[in-house]
RNA sequence: GGCGGCGUAGCUCAGUUGGUUAGAGCAUCGGAAUCAUAAUCCGAGUGUCCGGGGUUCAAGUCCCUGCGCCGCUACCA
């Protein structure tokens, strides 16, 4: 039998999980798991905390604690969300441990033998008071070109130039203001153009990747690959193995995927059969398969592959990349910044992880963006799992127990009817498992729950409270098939809800221990046990707490980052004035600027404006707006801009200021 | 602006390679039933399949175009 090493992308271990995160990734990485061991296959499910990078650094210096301490935090936390939502890895692992750090090693040194790993020197800006190295992007001074001030190290907002940030006049650091000193330094890039060949031809193979996930790499392949830099100048992480290079370490993106590795290593280990992982990764028949947020496509479809491809071993190449899109809360995107997610620690203080699983695998982002509504994951869970399903097995628990001892056999004297029953779930089971199998579990699901649907038709429809009276072997008929179908349902929606599922087959005295394969065996006769409902509903006070909840912490932005403090002198320099838009344009192949030209009380400015998302130039004109007018001009696409517009901005969206009344045009503000 | 995606019943969505009267769940309304967590079952719908044009015997499905929304990206904030 083939393997199948299936992998959830790595949570970076800064802060904890949210409902975006196990619908995209983790979820249907652990159904799909489930279901192909209900199968019987040889799979290994793996994944682990992505513990290096910048964040997780800069986060620890601001609580005064190492890293390693931030990270042991999060990685806590994360495995208990996981536990919570039944989410079971085979192993679960983390990329500050030795193993992991020597097989990155391994992966860096194979690359650069084979010469797909090149070093390129050059000097560069560093922060004496910080103690790192500064992206271009960090440094600021005096643009060599226009000589405008405030000028960023990659390019000048002046004059549009791209400019070397060493040319720069007078930098400074944009972390600490401080003077930065000029350092040699060197980095290491994974020269991706390389790889171009063999990816295309790799990827040529891939026939049945989801439209998503083939779109988007061609995308990266059409406007060439570029080579990136693998390595970092700071103190956190995986050390790259070169004598010259200390200090330095491997960049996350380089090393997070092959936590996939080091992780079914690691596992390995524990299962006390050390070199086994090899079975798996170095077996070219093994199916890879990496479930991800789409966000993660380049680098597990174009980076990792190529990544494996130049190694000491014959890696495995991923077989699938089922990418997910994104799931949506209340209509709106998620943020983490501005609080509007639901936090899976305090999901499971009020509500169980199964209603989680069910929810989001039925509503999960497969196809395109989905979205997650308070209102609409009671309505499913009360619907489906409470009074669809649960209900069906309560009705006929209660009924079987009332008046048969719970006990109902199979009669031979049963109708055609069963047979028939037996027939329609059979061809049910095919659609289901194909569904599993290509991962569309919201098909799957909906099936599934069809079958329970029929149930309750069927025991409507021949009324075991009247055969009871009349026909007691018909009574039976009922009773023996409903269970049948809620037999089968125990199977088949295991993997979604694997906790309820169990409870549901001990209440009916059925093995824990099942395969897909027992779904055709003809049970001779059903004991039903201890029952209680199967699940219990959502009700409305704690729904109304959720969207409340959700909705005020959202608003209270305690984090405001404030800016140092000026003096009067410091505010009097700027001139502010009221003008009037005179006329408004479009500027051509621009997504955001308009062209505005205004009246500040006798004198004409042009001014780009970046508001054409929230504005459109009819709207505009014959506005009064609030401006800052000494600012130094800037060129933007061709347009001298002599005056900046003010503007209040929420998310995306903008909003300019306007006075109160009408004033005259050119009124100062002060 | 470039690339990609999306736009189907009040809501959330499904519609396989173009093929009969366009479907499901929820919500709404009417009815039945009483074994069951007032759960269940039956019935009723409603659709300019975003607009316009084209290819075809046949278009929700393919092509062109317009509009709207989303993502990445550029300019920018």
């Amino acid at each position: 039998m083939d393997k199948i090493i299936v992998t959830s992308a790595l949570p970076y271990a800064n802060g904890p999980l949210h409902i975006g995160h196990i619908a995209g990734a983790y979820l249907p990485a652990d159904i799909y798991v489930r279901f192909q061991k209900l199968l019987g296959a040889d799979i290994i499910f793996v994944s682990g905390t992505d513990e290096h990078g910048a964040p997780i650094s800069i986060k620890a210096e601001s609580e005064g604690i190492t890293p390693k301490e931030i990270v042991d935090r999060y990685h806590k936390n994360i495995s208990e969300s996981f536990k919570g939502l039944e989410i079971d890895f085979d192993n679960f692992s983390g990329t500050a441990r030795p193993e992991h750090h020597e097989i990155s090693q391994r992966f860096f040194l194979n690359l650069l033998k084979r010469g797909f790993v090149s070093k390129k020197e050059g000097k560069q800006w560093y922060d004496p008071k910080h103690n790192r190295f500064l992206a271009d992007r960090y440094v600021e001074g005096i643009c060599p070109f226009c000589g405008s001030p405030g000028a960023r190290g990659d390019q000048c907002d002046s004059c549009g130039k791209l400019i070397d940030s060493l040319n720069l006049i007078e930098p400074r650091s944009k972390i600490s203001g401080e003077i930065p000193i000029l350092k040699e330094t060197a980095h290491w890039y994974l020269e991706l153009p390389k790889f171009t060949d063999e990816l295309k031809n790799w990827l040529s193979t891939k026939k049945n990747w989801k439209d998503n996930v083939i779109n988007f790499i061609m995308g990266w392949l059409k406007d060439g690959l570029k080579e990136r830099a693998i390595t970092r100048d700071i103190d956190w992480g995986v050390p790259v193995p070169l004598k010259e290079a200390e200090g330095k370490v491997l960049y996350v993106w380089f090393d997070a995927p092959i936590g996939y590795i080091s992780s079914t290593i690691e596992w390995a280990k524990k299962i006390g059969d050390p070199e086994r992982w090899k079975k798996y990764w170095l077996d070219p028949k093994t199916r890879l398969i990496h479930f991800l947020g789409k966000d993660n496509i380049p680098f597990h479809t174009i980076i990792w592959p190529a990544m494996l491809m130049e190694q000491e071993l014959d890696y495995v190449l991923p077989d699938d990349v089922p990418a997910n899109e994104y799931l949506n809360l209340e209509g709106q995107k998620m943020s983490t910044s501005r609080n509007w997610t639901v936090w899976v620690e305090d999901f499971l203080k009020n509500f169980s992880g199964e209603y989680l699983r069910y929810y989001l695998a039925a509503n999960a982002p497969e196809s395109k963006d989905s979205d997650f509504y308070w209102k609409e994951f009671q309505n499913q869970i009360n619907n489906d799992l409470a009074n669809v399903l649960g209900n069906l097995a309560n009705r006929v628990f209660l009924f079987a127990k009332k008046y048969f001892d719970g006990r109902i056999d199979k009669e031979s004297d049963f109708s055609d009817q069963t047979a028939e029953i037996i027939q329609r779930i059979g061809n049910d089971i095919i659609p289901i498992t194909e569904a599993y199998q290509t991962y569309q579990v919201r098909k799957a699901i909906g099936l599934i729950i069809d079958i329970a649907r029929f149930g309750n038709k069927y025991f409507d429809e021949t009324k075991p409270w009247v055969t009871v009276k009349t026909d007691v072997i018909k009574a039976k008929e009922t009773l023996y098939n409903c269970m049948n179908l809620l037999r089968i349902i125990s199977i088949t929606l295991f993997p979604v809800i694997p906790g309820s599922m169990r409870r549901l087959r001990k209440m009916m005295n059925l093995n824990v221990e099942f395969s897909l394969k027992d779904i055709s065996v003809t049970e001779d006769y059903f004991q039903i046990g201890e029952t209680e409902p199967l699940f219990s509903k959502v009700e409305d006070n704690l729904i109304e707490n959720e969207i409340v909840k959700l909705k005020s912490a959202s608003i209270d932005q305690s984090g405001l980052e404030h800016k140092a403090e000026i003096s009067y002198d410091d505010f009097s320099k700027m001139e502010f004035r009221v003008v009037k838009i005179l006329k408004a344009d479009k500027i051509p192949k621009s997504g955001k600027l308009l062209k505005l030209t205004v009246d500040l009380g006798g004198e004409i400015r042009t001014v780009v404006a970046g508001i054409a998302k929230s504005y459109s130039p009819e709207s505009m004109i014959g506005k009064q707006v609030a401006m800052l007018i000494n600012l130094q001009p800037r060129n933007v696409m061709g347009i001298e801009s002599q005056a900046m517009i003010l503007a209040a901005h929420h998310g995306e969206s903008l909003s300019v200021l306007v006075p109160d009344n009408e004033v005259p045009a050119g009124s100062e503000i002060s």
